[in-house]
RNA sequence: CGCGGGAUGGAGCAGCUCGGUAGCUCGUCGGGCUCAUAACCCGAAGGUCGUUGGUUCAAAUCCAGCCUCCGCAACCA
């Protein structure tokens, strides 16, 4: 019989920098499901890939003096680097610079050109030069920019757009009739009631202020814009050609039955992408599954202060599986996750070593203690022995029922339910007594063999989210992993076959402050210690001080920027004729009735910057009293303004 | 009114789509057992399911408002 095919993807990563374990996440859920689709009996394809074009790429590259190119493949092998330590089993690595994916585009968007979908414009509007944005009729306050409040003038910038709106309603219908294309359903109101039914807007599709992407072949001064080059992956990833050449792999896997992405990306693969596709003549990926994300919890860990988790890190602290177990543990199925240090050790040591680990080397132990690790099945069976062996035979389907709505949490609860019952069963039997009473010999041979066959069976199902693990049990037992049918038959461990000797310790319990003691060490060998002043910044000349010129000035007018929570707006009497303007990210701190007549310090000479679309000419000083606190430095109101500080 | 999500015994979560005994993991306490990685098994305590109101015979679950926490965004110059 042909095997099924099952065509899944992961949405690619962008190369902006190296991947943290939220996008790990992805990948290994992805990779469990692709997994445990291939032991369903399908013929899985799954791909996933890099992202790497953009002006964001652009920029990153030239701060880091190398070229674009250079950038991403230095990033792309170290998403691939990241994936292969994570063992998945993707078996197509795209990267959007592929020479095939480039050309591909090309010939996609000047298809979907002559044929009218996609057409030159002008991104046209009302544009505030400071703001550098543009606006519509009704965005503007009192026909001024609602950002600044500052003129707008009608103005227009050429770009391509795609017609979104010739297909909203065809794609309107197929959501409407399709009701599995968008998981969890609760993404599916959202797309609709916020983007569809509104109304679409056309999409811009390239862009002329960069030049690190896919040029547009008749009109090279502009290069492919994000979603026509990163969407398309899916399709010339395996294959698809425009002028209707595509590959066997293509014309067999597509549509995909899988596209896995995150849940902040969702509205491009359930609206723009589908619209691509109709646009050229193709059907539409049967599901589109926007998962949650996996956060940081704690407060302990974040960006700002550099001590973002990475896979590898955890991987070395924790082993390649005992990741995999919890990213996909602690990822419910429509709310975010969250990882700390303490969840991971509470997981690795209740589930992984206590209930998993321990299980395997005490069954093992027994088998070599009480018959030297041969392993028979004498078929002395109890009454006990009956609920054991339907709990564990009835697993797979369990599984599979839980792996078919992707909730792949619920999936290996199901399994490590199996095991918790193994536990539960050498209670009810307590070999150790039945090992002091000679008659009982062959029931104890029995007991032993049921959970030998019990934790075979486990391991077979556990081998699509714990691969090495599953196997490294098998090896224990001496016997190979099952097929998803031969789980759920029992007896089928050869009977008088014989386990290893000694147990390996499968996972080891850890001491939280342990750990907690090698992150910390190993976040200060990172960081280069300061011998003296910790946490000081380096050291500058008195020249370096001399380039800040710092003024004291006087408010005189503030007032909160509404669409900011943090900011608010200053006016200052500096000494200089019509004074300045400032923002400064003090609101929660001060009321601005309580700034207006103080004296402060500025920065007189910073580069002015827009926060929130409002120019700031300037920066107050202020003291960061604690993580929480910001307290802003008054001063002598005797000294004038434009005062010179030094 | 920027977007979105959450609030369920000490901690982390499920249940909410399709109203009707509030469930899981960890922790705590008590007990059992000793093969095993101080592990495993059993039992107990502990919850006005954020708040107010509405619909209903019945609301954690549906509806409205509110309070609050959190992500993202806005480059906290």
């Amino acid at each position: 019989m042909e095997k099924e095919k099952f065509y899944m993807t992961t949405a690619i990563a962008y190369t902006s920098g190296k991947p943290h374990i939220g996008n790990t996440y992805e990948i290994v859920l992805a990779d469990s499901i692709a997994r445990y689709k291939r032991y369903m009996g399908y013929d899985v394809f799954f791909q996933t890939g890099t992202d790497e074009h953009g002006q964001k790429i652009e920029l990153k590259a030239e701060a880091a003096g190398i070229s674009p190119q250079e950038y991403v493949d230095g990033v792309a092998a170290q998403v691939k680097g990241i994936w292969d330590l994570m063992d998945t089993s993707y078996d197509k690595f795209i990267r959007t610079t592929d020479k095939d994916h480039e050309a591909q585009v090309q010939k996609i968007f000047k298809y979907l050109y002559d044929k009218g979908d996609i057409y030159k414009g002008h991104y046209e509007g009302l544009y505030c030069t400071p703001c550098e944005s543009f606006f519509t009729e009704s965005q503007l306050v009192d026909g001024k920019c609602p950002d600044c409040g500052g003129e707008v003038q009608p103005a227009k910038e050429e770009a391509y757009f795609f017609r979104m709106s010739k297909y909203a309603d065809r794609l309107i219908q197929h959501i409407n009739e399709h009701p599995e294309f968008i998981q969890p359903v609760s993404r599916k109101n959202e797309m609709m009631n916020n983007f569809l039914l509104p109304g679409l807007q056309d999409l811009c599709v390239s862009r002329t202020s960069f030049t690190w992407g896919i040029p547009v072949s008749f009109d090279p001064k502009h290069v492919t814009y994000v979603w026509l080059d990163a969407l398309t992956n899916y399709i010339t990833g395996i294959g698809y050609d425009c002028d209707g050449n595509s590959s066997a792999l293509f014309n067999k896997n597509w549509p995909a039955d899988l596209h896995l992405v995150g849940k902040d990306i969702i509205r491009f693969h359930t609206i723009y992408w589908p619209i691509f596709l109709m646009a050229l003549d193709l059907p539409l990926p049967k599901q589109v599954f926007g998962h949650p994300w996996l956060l940081q919890g704690d407060g302990k860990m974040s960006k700002s202060k550099g001590n973002v988790l990475y896979a590898d890190e955890l991987v070395e602290l924790f082993g390649v599986d005992a990741v995999r177990y919890f990213v996909l543990h602690e990822m419910p199925f429509e709310n975010d996750g969250v990882i700390s240090w303490e969840l991971m050790v509470e997981r690795m040591n209740s589930d992984l070593a206590n209930t998993l680990g321990n299980l395997v080397n005490r069954t093992i132990s027994m088998s070599n203690k009480y018959f030297d690790g041969v392993v028979r099945n004498t078929g002395v069976s109890e009454e006990v022995d009956e609920d054991l062996k339907a709990v564990v035979t009835a697993a797979a389907d369990k599984v599979t029922a839980k792996m078919d709505q992707l909730r792949v949490a619920d999936a290996i609860t199901e399994i490590f339910s199996l095991f918790k019952r193994c536990n539960k069963y050498i209670d009810e039997t307590m070999p150790w007594a039945l090992a002091k009473d000679e008659s009982k010999k062959e029931r104890l041979e029995t007991v032993l063999y049921n959970l030998v066959e019990s934790i075979s069976i486990g391991a077979s199902l556990l081998e699509s989210f714990m691969p090495s693990t599953a196997k490294r049990i098998a090896a224990q037992l001496n016997t190979s992993l099952r097929s998803l049918d031969e789980c759920k038959a029992f007896g089928l461990y050869p009977s008088g076959n014989k386990v290893v000797e000694k147990p390996e310790i499968l996972f080891a319990r850890l001491d939280i402050n342990e750990v907690l003691e090698k992150v910390e060490a190993k976040k200060a060998a990172q960081g280069k210690a300061l011998p003296k002043y910790e946490g000081v910044a380096d050291l500058i000349s008195i020249d370096d001080f001399g380039k800040v010129d710092l003024r004291v000035a006087q408010i005189k007018a503030c007032e909160p920027i509404k669409k900011a929570k943090k900011l608010l707006k200053l006016q200052l009497d500096d000494g200089f004729d019509g004074g300045r303007q400032v923002v400064s990210g003090i609101a929660p701190w001060y009321k601005p009735e309580d700034l207006i007549g103080k004296k402060i310090v500025i920065v007189a000479n910073l580069t002015p910057v827009k926060l929130c679309g409002v120019e700031s000419q300037g920066m107050i000083l202020a003291a960061n009293c604690d993580e929480n606190t910001v307290k802003v430095l008054f001063v002598d109101d005797s000294i004038p303004n434009g005062a010179k500080l030094k």
